[in-house]
DNA sequence: GTTGAAATGTTATAACATATCAACCCCTAG
DNA sequence: CTAGGGGTTGATATGTTATAACATTTCAAC
C-alpha cells in the first residue's frame, strides 16, 4: 500500500496523464465526459486537495459553465460513481482519484494544516476491523477511512 | 477488538449503566451534565442507531427543552468532546458512545438496512494505513473509520 | 452584592445537497 | 427522414445540516 500526493512531481503531466486515463476509460465503458464533467475533474486535479462543491461551482460559474448547485453536484456524482473522484466525508468535500478507473477501496491521509489529501489503497475487510466485523457477523460492503493529521511538509514546519 | 451493539441485551440496564458512568465521569472531571445534555444522551442511548441533530431537536422541542438548532448542537458538542457520544461522518449523525469516558479511537460498523451502529475499538496508527502513513511521513492524529454493510440480523433477513 | 465563568435563549444566516420538470441533443429503429 | 427514447442540461425551488452573533440567565466565589 502506497500513498501518493505529498511528494513533489510534475504536476501538469500528472493532470494530463489522469485525464488521458479517464478519457480512455469513458471510451471503453460508453461514458460521456462532457465539458462540465471534464472541467470539474480538471479543477479537482489542479490541486491535491479536497474542494467543496460550492468552491468548484464558483469557478464553473466564472467560466460560464453553469451557476446552479445541481450542475456541479451532477458532475461530481458522475465522477464519484465512476471512480474518477472521491468524496471526503469528514470535510464534505471532493478530491480527484489518483488511480482512476481501477476499482478500489480508498483510504485518505488528510493534512489538517494545508488540507492536502493523499490517497492510499486499503482493504476494509482485512485487518482488525475486518476481524471485528466477521466476529460480529457483520458483512462489510464498503468503508470510509480518513486519517487526519499533518503531512510531511507541515509536520516539518511545526518543528522549526 | 470487540464490536458491541448488534446482539440482544437488557436495554434499559444498558441505558442506566451508561448514564451512571457518564454521571460519575462528569463528577470526576468537573463537567456539568445539564438537563439538555443529559436528555440528548438519553435520546441517543435509547437507540443503538445514529440520529440526526434535527431528529433529536424535534424530541427536545416536544418536551419543552429548546427549539432552536444551537441547543442541540451545543449539547452534542459537549457529549462528543467529552467522549460520551460520537459523530458518524458518513451519515451526518450522532450516536451514543458505548464505552464512555475511556479515551479511544472508535471504528464503526453501520448497517445500511436497519441503521444500527456498532462501535469497535481501533488504532489508526497501526495496520496497513499506519504503515502507509509512516512511509509517507504523515503523522496521524485521529481517524474516521466507518464500515457500511449489513448487520447479522439484516444479513440473515436478506438470505431468506 | 458584585463579579466572572459557563450555559442558555434567540435570531439570523451560512453551507451543503436534492427534487422536480421542461428543454435539448444525439442516436437509431422504423 | 422523422419519431421516439435515453441521457444530459437548464432553471427554479426547496430541503437539510450547521454555525455566527449577540443577549440573557444562572450560580458559585469572593
Amino acid at each position: 500500500m502506497t500513498a501518493t500526493g505529498f511528494h513533489k512531481h510534475d504536476h501538469s503531466a500528472c493532470i494530463a496523464d489522469n485525464l488521458a486515463v479517464v478519457d480512455a476509460c469513458c471510451g471503453d465503458r460508453g461514458l460521456k465526459l462532457t465539458p462540465v464533467r471534464r472541467r470539474v475533474l480538471e479543477i479537482l486535479l489542479a490541486q491535491h486537495r479536497a474542494m467543496g462543491a460550492y468552491d468548484i461551482l464558483e469557478i464553473l460559474s466564472n467560466e460560464g459553465l453553469g451557476s446552479q448547485p445541481p450542475v456541479v453536484y451532477r458532475a461530481l456524482e458522475f465522477l464519484v460513481n465512476n471512480g474518477f473522484a472521491h468524496r471526503i466525508e469528514g470535510l464534505n468535500a471532493f478530491v480527484a482519484c489518483s488511480l482512476p478507473g481501477q476499482s478500489h477501496a480508498p483510504a485518505f491521509l488528510i493534512c489538517r494544516s494545508c488540507e492536502a489529501v493523499s490517497e492510499a489503497a486499503s482493504d476494509p475487510t482485512r485487518g482488525t476491523l475486518g476481524k471485528a466485523a466477521s466476529t460480529a457477523g457483520f458483512v462489510i460492503e464498503d468503508a470510509v477511512v480518513e486519517a487526519r493529521g499533518l503531512c510531511p511538509r507541515c509536520a516539518e514546519g511545526r518543528k522549526a
